[in-house]
DNA sequence: TATTAGATACTAAATACTTAATACTTCGTA
DNA sequence: TACGAAGTATTAAGTATTTAGTATCTAATA
């Protein structure tokens, strides 16, 4: 499945990714940015036509649920990313990231754990 | 600064970074995609005017160079895919990227080095 | 210096994305 | 059951992005 989300898709689908589901005011509250009800109705309307969102009767109002996963999206997005910004090196990505002052220890110690439980499988 | 480069303004500069300049018909091979001479043209005018790109006279052709590093770039386009995508996680992020099958034995254990230094130097 | 291939400048059409107005519908309740 | 608040459906305007046509310019060369 190749998705293609644009920005304001991408704001709309990530709330129900964070909340599991949400109505349409539910989202609208989430996004923010002083969006017109219909605006946020109109791009959940859009996803539910590529059919990366379906609903649910709620009383009057609808219910939206995710149907594509983050998962399904990175491809694209990070692998656009990856491509043009990174020559597309996940070494070179990850260094980056690994470097940033954002990461505590705790965290860096858990990415060593992971890295090192694949380092062990390569072993067998 | 506040870098932000629409999908074929990326592919162009992308071409830029890699070879360090390049001439239009250079950049239009690079990007492939079947097209017009002017519509690379066009691009890279847009990225001038924004002064992201610069150029010298060669020939009767010009000669563009970026201006701007992958790095001015990728705060907009990282965090947003980070926000998005990973909730802002960097640790997720790099925990789904360390898990991929495309890395290496040897880029993992670059990366562990990466780490153990970081968490090195936290130690002082 | 007249020609011409190859390049740029200018302009604008086509497409995609974002936003929201207006009309219509639904459901609780007076 | 008539009303109103809250919701949805339809439609389309506004904006940004992508693309490229046409006119013009430049520099090598016959």
């Amino acid at each position: 499945m190749t998705v293609h989300l644009t920005n304001r898709e991408l704001d709309v689908i990530a709330v129900l990714w964070e909340t599991g589901s949400a109505t349409v005011s539910e989202v609208r509250a989430a996004v923010g940015d002083g969006l017109a009800y219909t605006t946020i109705l109109s791009v959940l309307r859009g996803l539910e036509l590529k059919q990366y969102v379906r609903h649910e009767s709620e009383g009057k109002a609808h219910r939206f649920f995710p149907t594509i996963q983050p998962s399904d999206a990175e491809d694209k997005s990070l692998g656009r990313v990856l491509d043009k910004l990174y020559q597309g090196s996940r070494e070179l990505l990850i260094t980056r990231l690994v470097s940033e002052k954002e990461l505590s220890r705790t965290e860096l110690e858990r990415i060593r754990a992971i890295i090192d439980e694949r380092l062990g499988e390569a072993d067998k």
